[in-house]
DNA sequence: GCCAACGTTGGC
DNA sequence: GCCAACGTTGGC
């Protein structure tokens, strides 16, 4: 079982979105990073731990917990001609992009991108690095209970 | 809105 | 395969 980060614009899909869903269930639509993609294609399995994170937003930081409910299927907006996410390279016999679905264990406090970076512990989290930007990113078992215990304090 | 950092595109 | 130009991300 590996644990992941995944960040969502509050603006699109926040987590209390996501706690009012079917299912309190999202299909993580709209990935066109290759690496991100590979991380759900290639590596996300039914039950794998996500922290719900906010970005691009007033107050950026972990608001949630959730998991892997579904394993990686084609994206279906990439087909949706005139659409934000369509890509006209792909089609359903070679579909280029793909999600997993995503389930909210539970919403949590709002662990902020400030105290993370405060946390000597956590040092190491890929979010933190200098210059990153990818939407989703593994975490190691390590990171994720300190994060875990962080977010029950 | 700014802008640093990064990823992608496409001409050569 | 190089790399300049461009687009995007996301904190601030």
């Amino acid at each position: 079982m590996r644990y992941w980060l995944m960040k969502s614009e509050p603006g699109d899909v926040s987590i209390d979105d996501l706690a009012g869903f079917p299912n309190q269930t999202v299909d993580w639509y709209g990935v066109r990073n290759y690496q991100a993609r590979n991380f759900m294609r290639d590596q996300m399995k039914v039950g794998d731990g996500v922290l719900f994170y906010h970005s691009n937003c007033a107050e950026p930081g972990i608001v949630g917990i959730a998991e892997v409910s579904k394993l990686a299927y084609p994206d279906r907006l990439q087909f949706v001609e005139g659409h934000k996410y369509y890509d006209p390279k792909a089609t359903p016999e070679n579909p280029r992009w793909f999600n997993v679905d995503v389930k909210l264990v539970r919403k949590t406090r709002l662990l902020s991108l400030k105290e993370m970076r405060e946390t000597p512990e956590l040092e190491s989290l890929r979010i933190l690095q200098r210059g990153n930007r990818l939407s989703i990113t593994p975490v190691d078992p390590r990171e994720w209970n300190v994060i875990v215990k962080l977010l029950e304090a």
